[in-house]
RNA sequence: GUCCACGUAGCUCAAUUGGAUAGAGCGUCGGCCUCCGAAGCCGAAGGUUGCAGGUUCGAGUCCUGCCGUGGACGCCA
């Protein structure tokens, strides 16, 4: 009897076709769905149409005859049959209390995975000397909101962050740096991020200006410029190079310099990760620099088992069904990024053990992926070292543009960094917080001023969250933040307040017998039932196809049921004793659901606001 | 040029993965606070789901071809 109801009739309704159509329909799905409508009833089965022809049956005859064979009268009122084929189906108003009286419990009714599993979650990636921009935004918030959800369900998540930590980008700040003569020990990361702005464009030199140079036949002497760029790009190159060996061979001051320039870089992150209530710290850092010395070994694997071929003094990964090769050696000998996304593979299914590795990477990185995900394969890193197979997943997600459908910009017209976003909507949400509590009637009036600032920062950043997390990750999408904290309609607030008021009714109500009878009989009361009964599938399919604008969307129709539920019943007016406390059970409940829900998405929960 | 995503209301997005009359929010218009928090609720208007075919009981969703937008295409990460 603790089993959902949605399951329940999954079962019984298998077994009715099964007992309607034959041992040979065994196991069949009963396609059991939430109905569409309240008014069609609150749930239907939409099997009949699917297996009329098969049967040689009309799909109304068919219906008919499921629901004859059909033996689950403890859990059904009554069936009809609409439409095409579908079966309505109305649940026993004792039967939904009991399942819901069965939820109400720590768990909330989510059971756990199994079998569960290690999965390995790659996001964040900041770059070392580098600002983090909204793309770190959106990798760390999914990410982070991923891991929660296969934490939820009982996994073993590893949260790892790819560092951009190595290689000749490093190489080439520390030149500049050098150049400049800056003060390693008080260098800011804005100092750090020019820096390595410029040493990128000097090393790019300008070979885009000269070919247009030319088709634009400008006179000898720009062309003269551009070469003089160009020769002193390859200088730059050429140095850092230099300087890149120096600093593998363990050249003490470089060394030092080096884990400076980490320090400034990652106490921003560690700032911006907190303020993000992100669960990530020093713990989760396995950079590029982790991997260095394991990128030979890769490529003797590949050698090993025949998976590379030399090309043009490149050493290059074929894939049977497509033309492109992958390099995963330069014809200089030295690696490249794809090789080190190979290295932490072999690292996480073969170390670490993982069954599922998770790429939270923007989705221009799609093809680089998938060549890797297919060249493991070529060399057996798709069975972990468990001997299970491995599933590899990336998670793209769409660019975050502005209001002008263009990248996003500040107003000054610099790309926006992350924690310029992050302050502006704290700065909004502790605004908008301290001027309702001017109001005395307000819950939040006796506050004093630090309390307020918690509560307009957990507002600010909770808006940003859910903007990010509520639409599908796989498009582009606008980051508006006047729209993000108007704090009305589809909002991340709008579920906070939803909460807010709900425990703003259960301190008043003091203590309540919680395990006294439950009572749906009003149909505000039966629609939130329904609703938070679908909590566990929702945590399931969520971790399955790693989309957590299914939980945003879930916990958006709570709140609007619940919403609806507050303005027709009375909670703690309710005509009789025994309805108020059943509907401060059900308020508890949906309260507990929510929280549980807004905490996969890493959105705080404030009591007040 | 080749390959890959994405085109849904004026705007920003959904659509239980093939189910019934495509739903929300913003904006517009109109209602609801002597009553548990109005950051809320109720109602109205707004659509040839880019276009054209196909698959089937049934297509926003699947297949084909166009059109449009964005992205990736060997020694950067």
């Amino acid at each position: 009897m603790t089993q959902n109801p949605a399951a329940r009739l999954e079962k019984a309704f298998s077994a009715a076709i099964e007992g309607a159509l034959g041992k040979s329909f065994a196991g069949t799905d009963p396609v059991i769905r939430a109905a569409t409508k309240p008014t069609l009833g609150d749930f239907q089965c939409n099997a009949a149409m699917g297996l009329a022809k098969r049967v040689g049956q009309t799909p109304q005859a068919l219906a008919e005859l499921i629901i004859e064979h059909l033996n689950a009268d403890d859990l059904i009122e009554s069936t009809e049959i609409a439409g095409p084929g579908f079966i309505n189906i109305h649940l026993r108003t004792d039967a939904l209390a009991d399942a819901l009286i069965a939820i109400d419990s720590p768990a909330l009714g989510v059971s756990p995975s199994d079998p569960s599993e290690v999965i390995v979650i790659d996001l964040c990636g900041v770059n070392v000397a580098k600002q983090m921009h909204v793309g770190h935004l959106r990798s760390t918030i999914i990410g982070d909101a991923l891991a929660r959800v296969l934490e939820r369900v009982g996994h073993d998540v590893r949260r790892e962050n790819h560092l951009g930590d190595w290689g000749l980008p490093i190489a080439m700040v520390l030149d500049r740096l050098h150049a400049d003569g800056t003060a390693l020990s008080s260098m800011s990361l804005s100092d750090l991020d020019e820096a390595y702005r410029r040493a990128q464009s000097a090393a790019r030199g300008d070979e885009a200006g000269w070919k247009s140079g030319v088709a634009k036949h400008v006179g000898p002497h720009r062309l003269f410029e551009l070469e003089a760029q160009n020769a002193s790009a390859n200088d730059v190159r050429t140095r850092a190079g230099e300087l890149l060996v120096a600093l593998q061979d363990g050249d003490s001051t470089l060394t030092e310099q080096w884990h400076q320039i980490i320090d400034v870089t990652l106490s921003a992150m560690y700032e911006a990760l907190e303020l993000m209530n992100i669960k990530m710290g020093s713990e989760n850092n396995r950079g590029e620099s982790f991997y260095r010395d394991k990128l030979v070994g890769v490529l003797e694997i590949f050698e090993q088992r025949n998976a590379c071929r030399e090309d043009d003094g490149a050493i290059v990964v074929d894939f049977d069904n497509r033309e492109r090769p992958m390099l995963i050696r330069k014809s200089d000998g030295g690696y490249l990024y794809a090789t080190t996304d190979l290295a932490a593979i072999r690292c996480r299914t073969q170390d670490t053990g993982a069954s599922r590795c998770i790429y939270v990477v923007d989705a221009r990185q799609r093809d680089h992926f998938r060549d890797v995900f297919d060249a493991a394969a070529q060399v057996g890193w798709d069975k972990n070292s468990s001997g299970q197979s491995v599933e590899f997943v990336h998670t793209p997600f769409g660019s975050v543009l502005g209001a002008d459908k263009k990248p996003l910009k500040t107003r000054s017209g610099s790309n926006a960094t992350l924690a310029s976003l992050l302050y502006e909507a704290i700065a909004r949400g502790t605004h908008e917080v301290q001027q309702r509590s001017n109001d005395p009637k307000s819950p939040t009036h006796e506050l004093n001023e630090q309390e307020l600032r918690e509560i307009g920062q957990a507002v600010g950043i909770g808006a940003i969250k859910y903007a990010d997390l509520s639409n599908d990750l796989s498009r582009d999408y606008v980051f508006d933040l006047d729209r993000m904290v108007s704090f009305e309609g589809d909002t991340g607030p709008y579920l906070q307040y939803a909460n807010a008021r709900i425990q703003s009714i259960l301190r008043k109500a003091g203590s309540f017998d919680n395990a006294a009878p439950l009572c749906v009989d009003a149909f505000e009361e039966r629609q939130l039932g329904l609703m938070l009964l679908r909590w566990n599938s929702v945590v399931h399919e969520t971790a399955r196809t790693l989309e957590p604008h299914r939980i945003a969307g879930y916990l958006r129709s709570v709140a609007e049921t619940f919403n609806r539920f507050y303005q027709s019943c009375p909670i703690l007016g309710a005509e009789t004793d025994a309805i108020r406390v059943s509907r401060l059970r059900l308020a508890h409940l949906t309260g507990r659901i929510l929280e549980d829900g807004l905490d996969i998405l890493g959105i705080a929960t404030p009591d007040r606001m």
